[in-house]
DNA sequence: CTGAAAGCGCTTACAG
DNA sequence: CTGAAAGCGCTTACAG
């Protein structure tokens, strides 16, 4: 492999020379710029990053901590954050933790061994004191998407995931539905709290009851769907309606509801949340929350990029959604009515 | 941030035999082992891996040029590539090259940057050239997965695509169906090549006709299945059987099918490729081909550590698969049926 | 505009 | 077992 000092023989000059040739051009003649070029291009150069980055103490790297590659969701999220991480001349370099916090805190070594500039988050499930310091400040170029935590100055986007609960159950509750049970993520996950919140806060405003075996909580698999469907659906009084904190698990209890014959919209109600590729290929086709993804994506990335240059940055971005019902939904059958004047 | 140099000081030692005592502790006296990582406890010291990579000439990373990261099917693969990777001590850089030839071929400059030890494609959508010399001899440590080239000595890990289809094919055929359309992947894509010439050698077999209008090309998009099965079913001879050549394509058709009344399986029997998880959510659950992902994955990454520590590989490893049939198949309406003795 | 020199933080033959 | 020294391939103040 070719470095500089072989150019510099080739061409003539010192390695100084080429160095600046190749990243500085307007800081050399024309002359021997083109002498550079050359005998660059004769060579076949590639310049070695490893040691640039040792240099220059900058890697122009990102590490990207995803909770599951497995998850759909996430698919348009790293779309956006790719696109603007390449047009600003920075690497990406995924890391899947595969839904295990220590598989996930791992990838935070990649800065400390400078691999890595900085981080994007897309989990808050970490252990909060290797992110930030007595201050609650991040001890390094850190930027959360999607999840975040309550009681951190870390800057992070996201969707309001309170608010768009509150829209699924309202359009709910207009239809009619007031027997509203609910799949939920992993109990400590941020966002699934915040969706919860939302569900409370509507039937709370409806003085509606939320029976305590309506609650479940999920994984965000279609698998837990699948089974959280079976207790919901035996319950003695059954829900008429299910909100689920995803569309994988959506997509489980429309399978449980089929093979135990209870018709969807008919008899039951589903909805999903984040609008995955597949909800429109489900039968019926699902209703969900559309998060903006590769919007998040390319905004989260864009905060990392100003911080990384050393701007401080807004703290929180809030993107908007949107409540789409298709087919899954419809008002209960009359006996299950809620009377009410709207 | 502490260094090599820091700590010897702190512990008395030179920092050779700091370097030493960290990475070959056997080197060294019990006495100034403890020292040494006492003062790398004190110092909080975490090793630059930049500095080591210039020095050692390895970066302990492999990069997985990945055609798009939208696509279920390669999940798991990469959970397999990054088991073994992780359990070696190596490091995964994921490229996503968004179903895009210059992306993709991108991300071999890591290798030349020394970011990156070696590759494993999972895309044979790349420039030959830039792989291989005037001897079909890969030019640095390289692995394909799933995807191959037929004129390059490059160590690959696949299944057998021909094979596959026509255990498809027969099992069709067998059910009675002799009106098989195929919907492929990009015309270009050696996976499906072979698994057209595995179609049109089944067929011929039993000495079945294509019609032409029979094999359409897709891109293996939810949307692109849906989109052909409008073509494919409007046909004035319509098939009794739709082959297509992965999962979402497949699921495409689905909908399509349902939503002008075509009865799956009754009138209309469909097959994917893959397994992905979606295929037993579909309404029917989706027939298909199961294929060993994780283990290819696994595989094609054990082949990598192999050539990175300078072993000559296996050039060809071909791996097994699994026809399923699910309740998206059956025989076609009698008049329509083959009649044939087998 | 150009060059000589130092240095980023490691590791590793080479002596002792 | 340990240390002094060189060197991986760059970039960048500093002189000129």
């Amino acid at each position: 492999m070719a470095t500089v000092k072989d150019i510099a023989k080739l061409a003539g000059v010192s390695t100084a020379t080429v160095s600046r040739a190749l990243a500085n051009p307007q800081k050399v003649t024309d002359a021997t710029k083109l002498k550079v070029q050359n005998a660059a291009d004769q060579l076949g150069y590639a310049p070695n990053a490893i040691a640039r980055s040792l240099r220059t103490q900058e890697s122009k790297t990102i590490v990207v901590i995803l909770p599951d590659i497995g998850n759909q969701f996430f698919t348009d999220i790293i779309k956006g954050i790719e696109q603007i991480a390449h047009k600003n001349a920075y690497k990406v370099l995924l890391g899947d933790a595969g839904n295990d916090v220590d598989r996930a805190t791992k990838y935070l070594d990649l800065v400390y061994s400078k691999q890595a500039d900085g981080v994007l988050s897309l989990t808050a499930d970490l252990p909060i004191d290797k992110l930030v310091d007595d201050n609650a400040q991040a001890k390094f170029p850190l930027v959360m998407a999607c999840e975040y935590y309550w009681d951190a100055a870390i800057p992070s986007v996201h969707i309001d995931n309170e608010y768009s609960a509150r829209l699924v159950i309202e359009s709910l509750v207009q239809m009619g539905h007031y027997k509203i049970a609910c799949i939920t993520g992993a109990s400590g996950n941020s966002i699934s709290i915040a969706r919860m919140q939302g569900f409370r806060d509507s039937m709370r405003k409806w003085g509606l009851q939320i029976p305590e075996q309506y609650i479940v909580e999920g994984d965000y698999s279609l698998l837990s769907g699948y089974e959280i469907a079976a207790e919901l659906l035996s319950l003695h009084d059954r829900p008429t309606a299910i909100f689920c904190h995803n569309d994988e698990m959506a997509i489980g209890v429309l399978k449980r509801a089929r093979e135990i014959g209870v018709k969807v919209p008919q008899q039951l109600s589903v909805v999903g949340f984040d609008n995955i590729p597949f909800c429109e290929y489900c039968t019926p086709e699902l209703s969900t929350v559309h998060q903006p993804r590769q919007l998040i994506g390319e905004t989260a990335m864009k905060l990392l990029l100003n911080i990384l240059s050393g701007k401080k940055p807004n703290p929180e971005i809030t993107l908007p959604t949107q409540l789409l019902i298709r087919g899954t939904t419809m008002p209960p059958p009359l006996d299950q009515r809620l009377k009410i004047d709207i």
